[in-house]
DNA sequence: CGACTTGTTCGGCTCGTTCCGAACGATCGG
DNA sequence: CCGATCGTTCGGAACGAGCCGAACAAGTCG
């Protein structure tokens, strides 16, 4: 009985796991096969997981992929026995965090100001007060973006202990 | 001819918005909304923006709500004229971001603590080393999330000056 | 070499989202 | 009170995402 009780805990658990996914834009099941792997004392290959969580194999494929990609998940990509790849989650929260944001976001700012510094070139060329008035609102959201750049360079290399401990100090003045 | 290349401009960087906006996990219609509010020197109605960007109506309506929810616009409802209600752009975009992160990162971080806990005190009923496992691990877990509170709680409190001027005094040592 | 296991890729189904047009309220001036 | 304007809501079409099963490729052991 004690068994059962376990297992319902640990299904609850990774139920929340995959509700947390939905929140940050990722799907159910990578929030499922996250969570299988996160209780899971080895590393497990893909009819593992299947067997462990009821998906499809070639869902467990596309699912393990993407979340290599974002770095929640390591490939082993291993070794000796029957099974190839084995998957293992990555634990430091942060540090995925970190991964998506050097990914996704710093990438998408750098291409959006490079968009924004070739729309000012091009407005030199224009006259009139609404060619400015444009000018400068442009300036301004290439500022904000440049903001939020070094501020995530800066978070990104700091743990997260670093950063709570760097505001306090801040704030103690 | 100059007043065709300035509209051309914003059209760039409007689109560069809605593109950001999809990476985002926001549709394209509420980015270019967005960049047509940031570029207006006043207010807009509905109507106005129908005019600007070619939605329809219904979308507009549908797109505006979004954006007041996760504070992109704010609504002027308004006064005097025959319109009703107008949107101007919250322009600080630290701002939004503390915004969402409140909203949403920060309920989600706690109903999941929420589920944590509880699934630590069915647990405690539980025995065997397996049991006493999965503990620990739904402890680090609640760990994790405990410090991503903490610090978010922290970080949204700040402007991004701030922030940047706290890690870099930090890193000064 | 041939049977088996593992992982990827492909086509199809389903469901949610985005956007539209039309119908429906609600508010204001005359 | 009536017409007009503004905003919301509803039903539907087009599109994309998630998931599945089946076919395929690649490597392993007998």
């Amino acid at each position: 009985m004690t068994e059962d009780e376990r297992s319902a805990v640990r299904e609850e658990v990774i139920e929340s796991l995959a509700r947390s996914a939905e929140v940050y834009g990722l799907s159910r099941s990578a929030g499922r096969v996250y969570g299988v792997l996160y209780f899971s004392s080895e590393p497990l290959s893909i009819p593992e997981l299947v067997e462990e969580t009821g998906y499809a194999k070639s869902t467990i494929s596309n699912v393990t992929r993407k979340l290599t990609r974002i770095g929640m998940v390591r490939r082993r990509s291993s070794g000796g026995g029957g099974r190839r790849v084995r998957f293992e989650p990555e634990t430091d929260f942060w540090f995925i965090v970190g991964d998506v944001l050097r990914q996704y976001a710093h990438r998408e700012m750098q291409t959006t100001r490079r968009t924004l510094d070739r729309a000012l070139d091009r407005l030199d060329d224009v006259d009139g007060e609404a060619a400015r008035d444009d000018a400068d609102r442009i300036r301004a959201l290439d500022a904000q973006y440049d903001q939020l750049e070094t501020l995530l360079e800066l978070a990104v290399d700091h743990s997260t202990e670093e950063l709570i401990e760097a505001i306090d100090q801040y704030e103690a003045d």
